[in-house]
DNA sequence: CCTACCGATCGGTAGG
DNA sequence: CCTACCGATCGGTAGG
């Protein structure tokens, strides 16, 4: 084995892996070719046979965080029972993904969509577009909690899913610069102390 | 006035002023020298005579950005009653700051916050320093509200101060992928109606 | 404050 | 997939 087998070997997502996690810590934009290139020991045109330009890397990229988020966070969410438990599941799971530092520079999304939202062009659109899916999941969590009759009638489903997803965002950054393991525990009794107010059925949740 | 002296009359502080703006949309690291030079029509050694490296300039940009964060929100905020309105205050003017729209790339210690928070260094230690003096501000805020007897002698400060900078941070991130409008309402309402809720004089505040 | 320049690095291309 | 190269731009410096 040669090396050159075993550089042949990585596969497109084994390169957009790493991308991500180089992405958290030099930004999305700040990932440069070069940079990215000698951390998988391949050249710069290696990555050019994947990817026409830097552009469609990043949106490849941003695919590729979406599935992690997907497999991470989603999918165990939505093994809890419909209704308020699986709402809090969704940041839960949000939660002790951030805990566990998985990529090193925090979370992937919030990063890239802070840096880009005021850049126009197809990575910010495609950003808007996974933000505006996993609010429209929270919303829809809300939304079978309040049929499942386990939130009131009157409860605002998009209200309460911005509400969900500010005690996230505000974990991420408030767990960067401060204490980490505080930060996680004021993250999780904000939305579960509001969920525990809010319910109907208390014996659901954990205790706040 | 041949333009060299009406150059020379820009201040520090009007460079500072546009530096702080282009780093919204460009980020702090992100903002050149070059284009910070050619926006404000002088030359790159223009700048190396006030600030001897990028550094000191993103350090110096930093503390303008304080000075506009107290002088636009903080004390504004101050000359409303101590207590729970003073509180509310906190948070309703950093909203109407965003409403407002003057950073044309948002805010700028949310951007300069995640750009930086995998970078160590003297400038996320100042970035660092400036988000733990807002936080202090809201918790003093909070545990003043509960001296004066209009929140629960119960409340956690700290715990309160997290959560009504979560529905600031997610303002931002939310009003700039999203609807502007519809977003700074929700931002508005989650923290009024907490505050509503665990108030013991409903009157100091507005109707939810 | 200016012009003119430095080496390093950027995204991208040519040719194999 | 590789090496070798392109023009553009970066932060920073020299000399005035």
């Amino acid at each position: 084995m040669d090396g050159r087998l075993l550089r042949g070997e990585r596969s497109r997502g084994a390169i957009l892996d790493a991308a991500v996690g180089l992405a958290t810590e030099a930004g999305l934009d700040g990932l440069s070719l070069s940079q990215l290139a000698q951390r998988l020991g391949v050249s710069k045109s290696g990555l050019f046979a994947h990817w026409a330009s830097k552009e469609d890397l990043q949106l490849a990229v941003i695919d590729q965080a979406r599935l992690q988020w997907v497999d991470r966070i989603v999918s165990p969410a939505l093994r809890q029972p419909r209704g308020v438990r699986r709402l809090w599941a969704a940041h839960e799971t949000r939660i002790a993904f951030y805990a566990e530092g998985l990529l090193p520079g925090g979370c992937f999304f919030a990063n890239a969509q802070f840096e880009f939202d005021a850049r126009p062009g197809v990575v910010r659109d495609r950003l808007a577009e996974a933000f505006a899916e996993w609010l429209a999941l929270l919303e829809r969590l809300a939304a079978e909690a309040i049929e499942a009759g386990e939130l009131p009638a009157g409860t605002d489903p998009a209200q309460l899913a911005f509400e969900v997803n500010a005690a996230g965002v505000a974990a991420v950054l408030h767990s960067r610069l401060l204490d980490p393991a505080d930060t996680f525990a004021r993250a999780r009794h904000a939305v579960l102390r509001r969920l525990r107010d809010l319910t109907t059925d208390p014996t659901l949740l954990p205790e706040a």
